[in-house]
RNA sequence: GGCCCGUUGGUCAAGCGGCUAAGACACCGCCCUCUCACGGCGGAAACGGGAGUUCGAUUCUCCCACGGGUCACCA
């Protein structure tokens, strides 16, 4: 059997000529601190980014940059006829757009670091000479099973009500003598290549997740394919060669390769290799209708990147939104150290949820809001400037054109202790101030009707008479609130509480005919301020075509 | 259908054998206030169900229900 197996090695691979100790040599353990984690992103190139792998790399990044270890990224490129050119690009760029920097690995112009390549179609060759010794050793062999062969298969399955897959009394080439295979062979036949499995489904076995814990999963006795019949691995292989040799330390992925992992355990046995800590993330959810399900590529466009880019939401919000999803206790740390830098939050893989998280787009805007809040004028300006530029060109050149007057309202109480939080996304901005900009003014609501058109434009003319830009605020207040005495409106609030049946209305009232007047709306930030950026002019303007209105 | 994972207020979530079961978002009310926003105070709101183990279960075990995932030469 074993002359067998070395002849039907030979007879698969005779190209191979690296030996898995020289691999072993080429591919050192790394010298790292104690607790150093290594670990990757291994995306396909799809070309598609989406939460899920920020999400992932979040955990990845903080895990291995906050140990002293190396966050890698390889390109899971073994699929061809899914890859769409330029993903590795695209996926970089959006990354390092959310702080995502790999310390090795493949870049946009070629590959860095000492276990590469880095891309699996260019590992082929290593692929292979593992391969080549799993069949050495009888733990691997070929099957000539056409596509047709195998549906026919799963139909039998079905009718049956026996389990899917190929495996037992259904592996037809798990003992083919060699004289089968080489018949096989010789008419050219194209193959693929199986893991002989060692293992049967009555069987347990005890695996602890760092996420989930510990579990009880059922052994596979299913003959995985290895090698697909192109000779590229499938995601299974590669990925206990590649994380053998690249000597990751902690694979972080999705819950959904928990059903695989009891082949994976088996494989990394079968090479004599020890396997790495796993963490499986649960799904992101989102409602639909009464139920929830994970959020999908083709129905959900919030599942990708590239949409909270467009609403405008700034990365460092998508980034503390999902940080505080992956460790709930972020969001008192952010409270308590409202200027730190993330990287100082002592990220915890055990305080991670192990079921799956319900995607909560209030809380990404309240998130947003909160982050947006903390920042300078100077880079509300110059991040909305950057989002309108791409997204909204009027608006952008808006911004461009009158950079003091939008810096000024983006001043507007911001800064303090209570800051305002009017803006969520970018997008927002537009509401918030477009009245600033003669372009954007107009007069979006009314007076409410319980007021006296006579009143209303008594009160702005008067305000046209004593209006003086160079008064003080308190000065200015005072003005009008002398102006609603006059006509038979509180001065006074508390006053005006009392008995609000004693007057027409408040100063609150007189404010708003002026902010009617001046910013188009029924809600703006600070009247006084809003005029003196605005200026003398301008403001006249407003008032005295409110009043022709009227 | 097989296998696996999960289930604390509307949502995100603390909890890890004994608590009046945190906190945040959203919601409602009040206060502050020239509107809004901010902020402050308060309110409503939860351990899926059933058996066990235990002096005592949200917490441990089992069963059920529900939800999710997975069963490819895709990752």
């Amino acid at each position: 059997m074993n002359t067998d197996c070395n002849a039907l090695a030979e007879l698969l691979f005779p190209d191979v000529c690296d030996t898995p100790e020289s691999l072993e040599q080429r591919f050192p353990q790394r010298e790292l601190q104690e607790g150093a984690v290594v670990s990757r992103m291994a995306p396909s190139p799809t070309g598609f980014v989406h939460l899920g792998n920020l999400v992932q790399g979040i955990t990845s990044e903080r895990l291995c940059h906050q140990s002293g270890g190396v966050l890698y990224l390889r390109v899971e490129d073994t699929d061809a006829k899914r890859e769409v050119p330029g993903a590795v690009e695209v996926l970089i760029e959006a990354l390092s757009h959310y702080g995502i920097c790999f310390d090795e690995g493949a870049t946009v112009d070629g590959d860095c670091g000492d276990y590469g390549p880095y891309r699996q179609r260019q590992r082929r060759d290593i692929y292979h000479v593992y391969a080549k010794k799993l069949v050495a050793e009888g733990k691997a062999y070929p099957c000539f099973c056409t596509e047709d062969e195998l549906s026919a298969m799963h139909e039998r399955q079905e009718a049956e009500k026996a389990n899917f897959g190929y495996y037992g009394k259904w592996a037809l080439w798990r003992d083919r003598s060699i004289e089968d295979i080489k018949a096989a062979l010789d008419e050219g036949k194209p193959w693929v290549l199986r893991f002989y499995s060692q293992g049967f489904v009555e069987n347990k076995i005890k695996f602890t997740d760092l996420i989930k814990g510990s579990l009880e999963l059922t052994e596979n006795d299913i003959d995985h394919v290895l090698l697909k019949s192109d000779g590229i691995p499938t995601y299974h292989f590669a990925h206990a060669v590649d994380d053998h040799l690249m000597r990751t330390t902690h694979v972080v992925r999705g819950d959904e390769w928990l059903p695989s992992l009891p082949f994976h355990l088996q494989l990394f046995s079968a090479l004599g290799w020890k396997c790495p800590k796993y963490l499986h993330i649960g799904p992101l959810i989102k409602m639909d209708g009464d139920s929830k399900r994970k959020l999908s590529k083709r129905k959900d466009p919030e599942l990708a990147l590239t949409y909270y880019r467009s609403e405008g939401f700034p990365t460092e919000s998508v980034y503390e939104y999902l940080m505080g999803v992956l460790n709930s206790n972020f969001e008192d740390w952010r409270r308590a150290n409202p200027d730190a830098p993330v990287a100082d939050f002592k990220f915890s893989y055990k305080k991670m949820n192990p079921a799956g998280s319900l995607f909560d787009y209030a809380k990404l805007c309240d998130v947003s809001k909160n982050v947006i809040s903390r920042m300078s004028a100077q880079e509300v300006y110059e991040k909305t400037l950057q989002w309108a530029l791409e997204y909204d060109a009027d608006f952008g050149a808006i911004l461009k054109d009158n950079k003091d007057i939008a810096l000024r309202t983006f001043a507007i109480g911001r800064g303090g202790k209570k800051p305002r939080k009017d803006i969520a996304v970018w997008k927002d901005a537009k509401d918030y101030m477009g009245f600033m900009f003669s372009e954007l003014f107009e007069v979006k609501d009314s007076y409410d009707e319980r007021f006296d058109k006579a009143d209303i434009k008594a009160a702005l003319n008067a305000f046209l008479e004593t209006y003086d830009p160079a008064d003080s605020q308190q000065e200015w207040f005072d003005k009008i609130k002398a102006i609603g005495e006059r006509i038979g409106f509180c001065p006074d609030m508390k006053a005006y509480k009392a008995s609000p049946e004693s007057y027409k209305g408040s100063v609150a009232d007189i404010s708003m005919f002026l902010r009617v007047a001046v910013t188009g709306k029924l809600n703006s930030p600070d009247m006084y301020e809003v005029m003196s950026i605005l200026g003398q002019d301008e403001v006249r303007k407003r008032i005295v075509s409110m009043t022709e209105v009227l």
